[in-house]
DNA sequence: ACTCAAAATTGGAACGATCCAAAAAAGAAC
DNA sequence: GTTCTTTTTTGGATCGTTCCAATTTTGAGT
């Protein structure tokens, strides 16, 4: 830096105010020193900065599953909101394990990010997040979220999304409906089995523990559970998938049993990723809008970022979106 | 860190060597000072310690589309590597746009990343990397790669991936084959087109500009290349598809037309992606082993790190996986 | 007890930016 | 041409770490 100010002919002061483009600089200054940055080639050191002036522009987004493709959605949503706002955001996979989530989130830490966006990772502890909220960090949880955290969250109406399909399942006659994949010990299970029981109770069908059948939240959880499910004495006739992941496995289990999913057989997912509706049949599942909830999280930690200190709990709207896989029109099957 | 040095009742020196666990420190010392850090909650701020020592943990993967499974699946392969060699990986997403790589790749130099991972974008130009380079920071394209650029590359064999998937189509009988999906302008696009059009000269049958059809390199990419191949005067009997997800795309729009893939039509993939063996029928596609190609980049990477600089071009192997979409046993079509 | 090498510790000067208070330059008003 | 604002520029201290050379402590050998 202080080579540049030499080339300009000013001094390193004036060089660091157009450096971050300070009204104070006269233009003709400017373009001097502008000229200068590449003519040296200079590279701007933000480490250094950030030494003094704690305002980083570096975003962090921490995500427990990227292989998943709702989250590689919501990562793609939210990078564009801090694009905008001038703010660069990197991705860091915690791959569902909370060791590594720690590692990451301290790297972040030690790197001085501006803010971060966690889908925290099954198991993650109550405190996980303390040191960094401690430090002013503004933390927003996504998706998910860690009871106990003293930290802004935004998540999907879960349990609403939970009752509605069961809901449908059930105007279309179906009795016996089973939970499939998921993990039981992990929020989102929690509320969308939750609002799958609430449904059941209400109509007066009761729950049945034994179709509850919870396992990995991918492909393979979906045909194993599948498998667990139809061996049951009094198997089910249709099922709601914990997500949308789970529900293609599930797809491909029946097909492998020559059952045709909608007809011999309802499946409903979670989530509606993109290939949702490209599914066969295309399935029908509870659209949680991925975009408008990374956005919406996004936009909490810039307002966090600028010093709005009220801890917010964002619960995002989610409606049930009927295609095939469901069979509307089956409701002789039960 | 001076208030865990009077804490500890040492110097600032000495609590230094205990965070790099120095080897001079006694025992007895260390745990004195290692004590006195976690009493007070210190966090380490790796900006300064840039600041004198080059040497950062942090490294780049510069992924042009985190949306296309594939990268991802690339992604978490190389975070794997990462993690055992104490390297914390970030993920940067370009969106395929060119002036977006540009000031990733520049935040990611002024935080002073210790290498980088880049899948470049479309009109990614020749320069992109110079700076970079020129200051010694070690980067590594993988999947594609710029011309003109002096930076090491590991790409799969896409030329011989081509040729092979064009091959077994004329075994299978085809003669009107065509290449679907991808924009012309890409590496990968000239370099699997090339190989297609080598196995068609080799075998005689002469291609025809007419059937390479280009487009987005995503699922409408698939369905309106099929449009446009199925609507011309001679139509093709096979395609293949630029990837995966264009492949996926062919599918859904063969079973619209209710053409059964496979059977009244030939449809090839290329990727390998893990839905692929799930989709329906299951993809025939080019095995790129994406996790291998990720595991050789991020070891090439770490090479650089240390001190080796012998310029790498790595090309990974590549084989055909025959399933059921290219309908094997349907001669008889053509 | 004394010497000397080895091991362990230390203070102060970097690194590259920002902040602050103060100085210099430019304009306005008389 | 003063004087007084206002605008622009500036030097030096500072952030939290590492490096270096120098110092102190330890321990072995006599």
């Amino acid at each position: 830096m202080i080579d540049i100010a030499r080339h300009a002919g000013v001094s390193k002061s004036t060089v660091s105010l157009v450096l971050r483009s300070s009204p104070l600089v006269k233009a003709e200054t400017r373009r001097l020193v502008e000229r200068a940055i590449d003519d040296l080639g200079y590279v701007y050191n933000r480490g250094a900065a950030n030494l003094r002036q704690a305002r980083s522009n570096m975003v962090g987004m921490v995500i427990n599953d990227l292989a998943n493709p709702f989250f590689a959605e919501l990562a793609v949503g939210i990078e564009r909101v801090f694009q905008g706002a001038g703010y660069v955001p990197f991705i860091a996979n915690t791959a569902e394990n909370p060791l590594r989530q720690a590692e990451v989130l301290r790297a972040l830490r030690e790197q001085g990010v501006a803010g971060l966006i966690v889908c925290p990772s099954r198991n993650t502890p109550a405190d996980a997040f303390k040191g960094l909220v401690a430090d002013g960090v503004p933390v927003v949880q996504a998706m998910r979220k860690v009871d106990g955290a003293r930290a802004a969250s935004i998540v999907p109406d879960n349990r609403r999304g939970g009752r509605q399909t069961t809901e449908h399942l059930l105007a279309l006659g179906h009795r016996r409906i089973a939970f499939l994949g998921g993990y039981r010990d992990t929020f989102a299970h929690a509320e969308r089995s939750g609002g799958y029981c609430q449904a059941l109770d209400a109509a007066g069908v009761g729950v049945d523990a034994a179709l509850i059948i919870d396992g990995p939240p991918n492909r393979d959880g979906g045909e194993t559970g599948l498998a667990r499910a139809l061996g049951l004495a009094n198997p089910p006739t249709a099922v709601l998938c914990f997500n949308d992941v789970v529900a293609f496995g599930v797809l491909a289990g029946l097909r492998q049993r020559g059952l045709m999913p909608g007809v011999d057989f309802a499946v409903v997912g979670f989530d509606d990723v993109a290939d949702a509706r490209h599914a066969s049949p295309p399935l029908t599942t509870v659209a949680v809008d991925s975009f408008a909830l990374g956005e919406r999280a996004a936009q909490t930690m810039l307002r966090m970022v600028h010093g709005d200190a009220t801890p917010v709990e964002g619960v995002g709207d989610v409606h049930l979106v009927v295609r095939e896989s469901c069979g509307a029109g089956m409701e002789q099957a039960a």
